[in-house]
Parts: C-alpha cells; sequence; structure tokens
DNA sequence: GACTTCACTCGCACACTGTACGACAAGTCT
DNA sequence: AGACTTGTCGTACAGTGTGCGAGTGAAGTC
C-alpha cells in the first residue's frame, strides 16, 4: 500500500544536550562520510562508528535513515548563498539577472560539491527551513524583478528545474574522491564509443569533445542555457 | 576507491533462445514490478518470483543489477516518440518549436508514467541504444532548425535539463499505484503548512495551490517553463 | 541517603538485500 | 558413448535498516 508521507520537519527535535550524540553532529559527520565515499557508502553501523556509538543511537535522535537524509539535504541548501533583497526597492533588471545568476552558480557549485545530492532530489520532501528560506528569497527576486502572482513560482520552478537538471547528470562525473582519473576517462570513452557505433555523428562529436577541457565546457554549458532560461524569463516580463 | 566505470551496453548479450529465461522477458517483467511498486521494492528475489524462476538465475542474462536497471532505463527511453526529420529539408522554426515541443510532452508522460526513472538519472551510464537514438534525432532537429556546430549540443542540454529537472520533483506525486489520495494531499498540506510556518508568502501561496487542481497546475508550470525556454533558444538562433 | 524516574545508549535479533559459488540437468557435438 | 556447453537454482555470506528490551548514569523527590 501507499506509504505514509513524512519528514523530519514536522516533528519537534529532541532538545539539545552538551554531551553525547547531538543531531547536528550526526548531520554533520553523516555530511562527512557522504562527501567522502557517497551515498550508497552511508550505513548507519558506519556512521555509529564513525560518531564512536553504537548504530542504534543514531535512532533517537533521527526516526530513520530517510530523515537524516533530509537532513543532510537540507544542510546542503544552507551552503547556498542568496541574498535577502534589501527593502522594497525594485532592482534595475540587470540586478535581477545578475541576482539569479549568481545564485545558479552558487547552487550548482554545492550540489556539486555534495554529488550524492542528485540522487536525492525527488525522492525526499524538501521541506527544511534552509530550502524553504533560499525558496523564499528566490521568490521576492522575482517579484522585485516585475514578476507578478502565479508567474513568480512559474519563474522560480523554471529556473530551478533548469539548474537541477543540468547539474545532475554532471555529478556523475565527479562522484567519490574527486572525479575520475585519466583512466577513467579514457575507460568511459571507449565504452562511450562502442555504444555510439550505430549514431556515426554523435561518435565524431564525442571524440572532439574527449580532448577538450571537461571542467570548462560543463561550465560553458551550464552558462549558456542558463542565458537561454533566463532570455525566455525576461521575454515574459517584458510581454 | 574508484569503483570502475561499466555498462551492459559494452558487452554481448546472452544469444536469445526460444525457451526459458530471456534477457528481454526478465527487462519486461522488471520494469511492471518497478511500475507497480517503486524502485525500492524491486529486488532479484522477487524478480524471480515473478518469472517463476529462481533469484540467481537472472545472473546468467545480466551482470547485476545494476545493469538491469540500465536496461529499464533504456527500454522506457524507447517509449519516447520523436521522428526523424526526414531529408535534409530545413523546416520552417514553427515546425521545429513543433517537433521540440511535443518531444518535451512525450518524455515527461514517459517519465510520470515511470516514476521511478527520476531516481536513476545521473546514477548510471545512459549509452543504451534508445537514449542515444533520441538524442541523435534530437540533434538533428536542432541542426535542421539552424543550430551548428557546439549549438547544437548545448541546445539539446538544455532542453533536456529542463524537463528532468521540471518533472523529477513532481514524480513525488506520482509514485506508487497512481500517485496520493485525497487524504494523502491533506496530510501533505498539513506537513507543508506546518513547516513553511516562518515563510508566510510561501504559506499563502500553498494554501492556493492546494485548492487548485494540481495535474492542471503542473502542466501549466511545463509549458510555462518550456515556453521560456524556447524562446531563448530561439533568441540564439536569431543573433 | 535511598528511591524513583527519566534521557539516552547499545547489543542482539529479524527480515531482507545483492550476489559468488558450485552442483545439477538438459542439450549438442564428436 | 562420452565430453562439453548452456542455463537453472539452492545454499551461503556479508551486509543492510531497524524494533526491542536491557542497561547506564544523572536528576528529581521523599
Amino acid at each position: 500500500m501507499n506509504k505514509q508521507f513524512s519528514s523530519v520537519w514536522t516533528r519537534e527535535p529532541r532538545p539539545v544536550k552538551p554531551a553525547g550524540l547531538s543531531r547536528d553532529q550526526i548531520v554533520a559527520t553523516a555530511l562527512d562520510l557522504l562527501d567522502a565515499e557517497g551515498l550508497d557508502a552511508l550505513s548507519m553501523r558506519k556512521l555509529g562508528a564513525r560518531l564512536n556509538a553504537g548504530a542504534t543511537s543514531i535512532y533517537w535522535h533521527v526516526a530513520n535513515k530517510e530523515e537524516l537524509l533530509e537532513l543532510a539535504y537540507d544542510a546542503v541548501w544552507g551552503e547556498v548563498k542568496l541574498p535577502e533583497p534589501e527593502g522594497e526597492t525594485l532592482p534595475p533588471l540587470l540586478a535581477w539577472r545578475t541576482v539569479v545568476r549568481a545564485f545558479c552558480f552558487d547552487l550548482r557549485a554545492a550540489i556539486i560539491r555534495h554529488p550524492w545530492m542528485g540522487a536525492l532530489l525527488g525522492r525526499l520532501p524538501a521541506l527544511g527551513p534552509n530550502t524553504l528560506g533560499i525558496y523564499d528569497r528566490l521568490r521576492k527576486s522575482f517579484r522585485a524583478a516585475g514578476f507578478a502572482g502565479l508567474e513568480i513560482d512559474l519563474g522560480c520552478a523554471t529556473v530551478l528545474s533548469y539548474v537541477m537538471g543540468q547539474v545532475i547528470p554532471q555529478t556523475f562525473y565527479f562522484t567519490e574522491h574527486g572525479g575520475p582519473t585519466e583512466s577513467d576517462m579514457a575507460r568511459m570513452l571507449e565504452m562511450a564509443e562502442q555504444a555510439t557505433r550505430d549514431f556515426p555523428d554523435l561518435m565524431a562529436d564525442l571524440r572532439a569533445l574527449h580532448t577538450a577541457d571537461h571542467r570548462g565546457t560543463q561550465v560553458l554549458a551550464f552558462e549558456w542555457g542558463l542565458m537561454c532560461v533566463l532570455d525566455g524569463l525576461e521575454a515574459r516580463l517584458n510581454a
């Protein structure tokens, strides 16, 4: 049957005590482990060991593993910078683009720093205070730029969708220990060449890309698409 | 250490025999199970049982579970329609927009039909023939519309990113048995209201949305953002 | 001081996972 | 007939999330 919806954010957290385990400490250690070894490597026993605690001790502070992931997820959103627009002064359009662009790059950077984030998107409720705070501020930016009513949400969703969609597949290249080595890349090219055997057009392109600077082209692709999205949004604004 | 990259598509499949298990049959049954019970519910034992076979028999046809998921993933891409552009005749711009728009909606529909797809994006190599075929045809559409060189790939990536990013979080509402019931929605609203306590602006919006038709607004949001993206791409084309 | 009550930790156990291995049957070739 | 190949599957192992109940120490009460 259908699983009941639930979330950490709808329960009161355990009160913080100076001694022993704390929720914050657990989440921080989980982040370390996730960054170092990836999503699949995070197990309650391993986490417990890293905390010098029993695996099941964690369950006093967190209802289950999914809640722990919700907390970790929200913590990363806390790393994303997006300034609260000061007052109600409408910034000029240029300022809006600058702010949103900077936000998008910052979000991208945060996800790439924590490549396991991608796998979590859409799998857990994103109702943490950091996540909602960012979303709230993003809405304010859009409103200040001149969007109104439903279009505020539509605009935010469009930008966020683009960023997520672009970054998540890219995290594939960044997972575990700072990304693939030279020989990993060679192996991947070999795989891809074999797979694109029937698509000569794709294959030629692939070979061209392989000689290029990967990180560089990824940034370029992100920037280029983002420009399209922002242009499209701006067109809607002037209509 | 870093996991070795590998993929089903780089190994020769077992030859097809009329009797007994076949790779196609395994994948088809896996799709059934995934659609019916979700990604977490797919276990080799369950799949084996459904096939009236031992769990480990599957391993003769498929190296491991990840390969099985690669096959399932690619199978869904096979459901997406995107006509091969006939000949080298440049379609008018309007036709390009129509084709790409239709493709995006079709892709969206396919992912929603198989909500477990979202969780797989970026977690496995997407080198299947169906996936590559779609990508190849999408590139052709872009080229026919007037894009050239690297911009073909940049454009494709932009559109695909947008679609993925928009749809994946939405699949949350469609998972397992055709989506949440009325009481699930009420529960979610309650959760969300509690979470947005500190964001009055968001909360008001949320309440407004809750009375509306969800599927409808989701389609609207998709369409609206897609329009932005296509506008932005078109601007790049005319520059 | 003795006794109770709480907050917290943790060992054990259970059901379940992916999959390596080797035994086995059936079919094909020599 | 025997040998070899192809495919199936039972067993086993190391690992998972987590429920339960016993244990700990500190705080509060008589």
